[in-house]
DNA sequence: ATATTGATTTATAATTATTACAGATATGGA
DNA sequence: TCCATATCTGTAATAATTATAAATCAATAT
């Protein structure tokens, strides 16, 4: 809580009691959650927030550098607070988007082809682990 | 024009009137069109024709794997005709997406962290080499 | 303590991309 | 030609996001 205060001021952002409480439930979840997910799971502790509050804050967090954005979805946008570099899978059974941590860079300003390059994602698409192994036994059963 | 008809077949499309000239745009339009450009570049040939079509021709191209989907802009859906492997830089200068030629692959089955992957998108985002160079000609002078 | 100022939050309306749907049209095969 | 099916069109529905304006909150000066 201390502690959510500082990061959000260390960015220069005003630690309102939403925008904490937002943050929050970012740094909880590495679920790679979209805005309705973060508004349900708010709604239980500030049942009076809007999702226009939610907007706000995320859209804030982004431009100051506290979040990443992943368009890994098509439908609506997700958010990421995980710091370390890493990029991320789709799978295509449940859904889920997870880390992968393949060697890459956020880099701040490389160079790739005569174009200055300030951020990197890299989104893949196939099937989890876990889905993996649930198909497997069942083929095996 | 009779190639067109070929490439089309050749993923089990039916080659109407409609998805010969969509893909003739996509084909000579190496600019990551979205369905508003393509719908407004498609109207000078065919007026009657509806935006309905081209979201269900691009959808049936996608799903057959003539074309390729980016989620680069998060307003909405890129699509891609180019079939080297490749990557894509969002200039935030001037908005372009540019293909860049890193190494990677649209590998069918990879296995990365026990995924597996069946496509990789690597987005980046930064300024382009036009960019840069007319930023450098305003500050000599 | 109170008033003032500015930032934040809220609620609602507007915008926009995409999909759903149903009727019209075109297409290919008997 | 006729029929069955796929495609196309236009409109309406859906859903994410943004715009806006009033209400609330926080900090500060008086």
């Amino acid at each position: 809580m201390e502690n959510l205060i500082k990061i959000l001021q260390s960015k220069n952002i005003q630690p309102s009691h939403q925008r904490i409480k937002i943050l929050e439930i970012l740094v909880k979840n590495k679920d790679h959650m979209n805005v309705n997910m973060i508004y349900d799971e708010l709604s239980k502790e500030i049942p009076t927030i809007s999702k226009t509050t939610v907007y706000n804050a995320l859209n804030t967090f982004a431009e100051k550098g506290l979040v990443h954005c992943l368009t890994i979805t098509p439908e609506e946008m997700r958010y990421d607070y995980e710091t370390k570099p890493h990029h991320h899978l789709l799978c295509k059974q449940c859904g889920r988007i997870i880390d992968v941590n393949v060697r890459c860079t956020y880099a701040e300003a490389m160079e790739i082809e005569g174009h200055s390059i300030e951020e990197i994602q890299g989104y893949f698409k196939g099937t989890c682990k876990d889905c993996l192994s649930r198909e497997n036994h069942k083929t095996k059963n």
